[in-house]
DNA sequence: GCGATTTATATCGCGCACGATATAATCGTT
DNA sequence: AACGATTATATCGTGCGCGATATAAATCGC
């Protein structure tokens, strides 16, 4: 139970940055062909997940949500709304804000994507427990990064 | 212990990823002010993480030990050529291959990146037998994810 | 009520990340 | 030896993702 030395933590295969970090871009790459019908990118469905499960957010209330800057969403926000799925309104009583609202389409768009965590969890070959656990320490792994940054 | 309704999996928090690519990006951020110092972005570092561990690869070698594209890496190992960390040089026996030495420079900085790890470790505040358990956990599901990609 | 500060979004520049394609070198078959 | 297929890297266009900065609206202090 000997300390690693120093020189091993620098190993590309024991680094767990590297592990999330690749990890990240290959479900990326698995969900693109089942995005690409939708023509929606993965941070685009991301985006929407975030609507259909709350319609009518401003942006700051996705960036929070979702840990995106508002540089990366307005861009990002004004293709969608090219794209016909959600509209972008200065809100009435504080003009500052900007509320984004889902289209027709843009609803519709979640029936059409609903299979597709089944089919990316199928892909996983793992149990809905062991996503469900693993996510969960994922999600306070990230949770720390993010007190160590504030702090 | 019912199965989730599909409904539920459309739920950004329980999204594993999400989890992932969100805990990707705080990384990220976290390395972000002690890359800044060695003049490193995120992704070059890891580039020179690959170089420390075994000089002299193609960069195809590279780009199959971080799983990135030339399209990727030319232009990245371009920038780290410029900073004089590394060199690109044309193989004798093989005129398409390129490949990638360290320059003492880039050998140096070794050095001052060692400590890294080890700091970044404590801001996740996770033991080190916990950090390699969720390591070698993602790392799984990579596989599986690159396998479900290729079949 | 008016100037100073804060807040919400937008813009800009840079560096990934990738798919599609290009180019050039090597290899395999004949 | 020649030619078609394969391989390694490079180039191009699009879309993130962010830090720094800009702009405009709201709020605070007085």
């Amino acid at each position: 139970m000997a300390r690693a030395p120093a020189a091993d933590l620098l190993k590309i295969d024991h680094l767990l940055c590297f592990a999330l970090y690749s990890a990240g871009h290959a479900f990326t790459r698995l969900y693109k062909p089942l995005l690409d019908p939708l023509g929606l990118t993965y941070p685009q469905f991301l985006v929407m997940i975030a609507l259909w499960e709350n319609d009518g957010q401003t942006v700051s209330e996705i960036g929070d949500k979702l840990l995106l800057e508002s540089s990366t969403l307005t861009p990002l926000l004004k293709r969608l709304e090219t794209a016909g799925l959600i509209k972008r309104t200065r809100d009435k009583d504080d003009e500052r804000v900007v509320r984004i609202t889902l289209t027709r389409q843009g609803l519709a768009l979640k029936d059409k994507a609903a299979s597709i965590p089944e089919t990316i969890g199928c892909a996983t070959s793992l149990t809905i427990g062991d996503v469900k656990k693993l996510a969960s320490e994922i999600k306070t792994l990230r949770q720390k990064l993010q007190t160590a940054l504030a702090a």
